[in-house]
DNA sequence: CGTCTATTTGAATGTACTCAAAAGCGGTGG
DNA sequence: CCACCGCTTTTGAGTACATTCAAATAGACG
């Protein structure tokens, strides 16, 4: 049962765990279905859950009093989604967490996941490298967005994470990228206005 | 020695730690005295440490090839600076960090982070608990450069960093928010472009 | 197929940048 | 102690990158 699976052999991509402390971690999980535009986390609502993601794809995204939304990060197959910022702190959600297609995922909760740190280092060991990582990721997103042009953004995205690009709606990607979905479509279709400086 | 150093209390405030284990967290920094505009950290060297900074300001940034330069973090009194990600993959330094001040930092050596780390859970649930901090801390900071605008931007970093603002040169500053030097200045006496409309 | 949502295109506009130059400020030496 | 030099900040003017709004077109789904 624990060996093969997805979530195991993505922690012994950081730790070396046994087959009884894989058993241990697996059960910790509750395997859940989420159709298509269902929400995971919502605003105002507790984040009781961190997300990994078996099959299917999702967008965290948070919405302007403008009513522009913003997309914060998305997830596919083997990656981590949720409203890091509440669920670290266990404070109610300022995002949206919803399923770009029909998903699987694994949700672990919080309570849950101080409780398998506390038992053993290894697992301590194992958030504390996907933290750092997505700290240094979230980093080199800092410095892209800053010095980066909307289009270097975008070429950028393509090269990184084309899986991305098949699955994530047009709208979603331009707002992650910081720009108008307009402005993305011109981009892709290389139609970048020309102001006309005829009088 | 161990109690009452700055360090401590800062470590403390994370986990519950004894005398001993004081000491030995204690003597795993090096402290240095760091001239202002010394580097600390530059690009192509690599990152051993990352620094905590006792007293003093320092600034981490990042030139492009065109020669502009963006400034990724900034660090003055009981927080940490290095090149994150390459002092993590202990790779070579895209990055230059810089005194701002005279200052005085803790140096911690990446091999005796490891140490630590193996020795006691407690040093290891330490630097778990400020990673994970600093990725809810970058994400926020993505959120806030996708939803606002200079001005908005500006503004916040007002609100939240008072401190910061008053020891920061404003060429790093405006480098940090994402905006130009000139249009910071606008921005700080309320002066912004306007595009005159008559023919 | 019709409806709803997503993408594309056009045109006007705005936010923020660039370049150039002046003004301010701080340190250093005579 | 003041003058000078280099660096930072301010101001002006023109411009570009990217947005907004509106409308047309294309896709997805029942």
């Amino acid at each position: 049962m624990a060996e093969g699976s997805a979530i195991i052999d993505y922690i012994r991509r950081f730790v070396d765990i046994n087959e009884e402390e894989a058993s241990v971690f697996n059960t910790a999980f509750k395997k859940i279905f989420i159709k298509k535009r269902q929400f995971i986390v919502q605003p105002d609502f507790p984040v009781p859950n961190r997300y990994y993601v078996l099959q299917g794809a999702f967008r965290a995204y948070v919405v302007t009093e403008e009513g522009h939304d913003h997309t914060v990060s998305f997830a596919i197959d083997d990656w981590w989604i949720t409203d890091y910022n509440a669920y670290l702190y266990q404070q109610k959600a300022t995002m949206f967490v919803v399923a770009l297609e029909d998903s699987m995922v694994l949700a672990l909760d919080f309570t849950k996941e101080q409780e398998l740190k506390i038992q053993n280092p290894k697992f301590e060991t194992f958030f504390c490298r996907i933290a750092e990582r997505g700290l240094a990721y979230q980093q080199r997103r800092v410095i892209s967005n800053l010095t980066m042009t909307a289009e270097e953004r975008y070429q950028d995205f393509l090269n990184r994470y084309p899986l991305f690009v098949q699955r994530v709606p047009q709208y979603a990607l331009a707002s992650f990228l910081g720009m108008s979905t307009e402005y993305l479509s011109r981009l892709r279709n290389k139609r970048v206005t020309k102001t006309k400086n005829n009088i």
